[in-house]
Parts: structure tokens; C-alpha cells; sequence
DNA sequence: TTAGTGATATCC
DNA sequence: GATATCACTAAA
């Protein structure tokens, strides 16, 4: 079952851990269709949230994060991995989730490499959209929590939230 | 441990 | 216009 708009308009902390264990879709331009199990994700929270892009003010690139949840957030990080979020929740508020690993394929470079996702998905649609979706195939994971990754940036406070959600075996 | 890489934000 | 920063990876 394809992800409607439904499931991700909702808090982050309650789609994070829902994504984990949907399988990401993605067709390419030549007919391969490729689908990978999500097993890690990430959530980001608001102006509050010292690690959201959006905590230092409404920005151009940040703009994504204020609309409508369902639509995908790409950007490039240290100028070569694009990493891929879902904007979920409320309009007008800053959140989404982190896509950060996929089974075979942990890291989120990897991924989206993989999925050959690039600036070009920015502001697309997960719920609308002929290349790529999510879909639910009934699986109903463990999952474990931890502390997120790679914003020490953010300070103690926030970097040790356990915003990470992981797909337990 | 370090280099590589480029968009973005912030500072002139 | 210039530069400092960054939610990473691969190679050593």
C-alpha cells in the first residue's frame, strides 16, 4: 500500500518511526524499478530543534521545511551527498524526518547515490509522484531508538535526544 | 585521521 | 564579493 498525505501529516517523532520498515520505491527513466527497506531514520523538530535546518530562521532553502508534509527535502551536504528528508506535520511548521539508511545501503549518501535522488526531487512529492514513493507492505518492525548522529553542533541538550529510530531484527 | 566538495548563510 | 560552515564517505 502506497503512503497517502495521511500518514505523514502527523508529528515527526509519530512518522519516523512509522517510516522505518517501508520500502522506498523508485523507478528509473529506463524501466528498472528499485525497491529498499528503510532502516534508519532521523526526526527534526522545529525552531526549537538546534539540529533543524529551520532553527536558524526561515530561509530560502529552509522554505521546504514550512510546507505541506509529504513532499521530499533534498540537499547537498559537504558539497558531495545529497541527503533526502520528508517534510511531515502541520504547514508553517518546520519539521520533517530524516531518510538515513535503507537495507544495503546504510549511510545516507548511500542511499540516495542509489536512488540516484538529487536536487532535481527537491520540493517533489513522496503521495504524488511517477519516480518515487513509499509503500507499506504490511511489515511490522522492532524498532530500537537512539541518540542522533553528527550534530554535536546542536549542543548537549539536543544532540542526545533519541530522535533516531532504527529497524531492530 | 584526513581530504574532498559545493550550496548556503553570514560577514564585509 | 568573500569566507566559514556543514545532518558525509572513502581511503589510509
Amino acid at each position: 500500500m502506497k503512503l497517502d498525505s495521511e500518514f505523514f501529516h502527523r508529528d515527526c517523532l509519530e512518522v519516523a518511526p512509522d517510516l522505518v520498515g517501508k520500502v522506498i520505491v523508485r523507478t528509473f527513466e529506463n524501466g528498472d524499478t528499485v525497491r529498499l527497506r528503510i532502516t534508519e531514520t532521523e526526526a527534526y523538530r522545529g525552531t526549537e530543534d538546534k539540529a533543524c535546518h529551520a532553527s536558524k530562521g526561515r530561509t530560502p532553502r529552509t522554505e521546504l521545511l514550512y510546507r505541506e508534509s509529504g513532499i521530499i527535502y533534498v540537499y547537498l551536504c559537504y558539497g558531495i551527498h545529497w541527503l533526502m528528508n520528508v517534510i511531515t506535520g502541520e504547514r508553517e511548521q518546520p519539521q520533517g524526518v530524516l531518510i538515513r539508511a535503507c537495507e544495503g545501503f546504510e549511510g545516507p549518501a548511500k542511499l540516495t547515490k542509489r536512488l540516484a535522488v538529487d536536487k532535481s526531487f527537491n520540493g517533489e512529492s513522496f503521495t504524488e509522484n511517477e519516480r518515487i514513493w513509499i509503500e507499506d507492505d504490511g511489515l511490522k518492525p522492532n524498532i530500537r531508538t537512539d541518540k542522533r548522529v553528527g550534530i554535536d553542533y546542536a549542543g548537549e541538550e539536543w544532540a542526545s535526544k533519541p530522535w533516531r529510530f532504527i529497524l531492530d531484527k
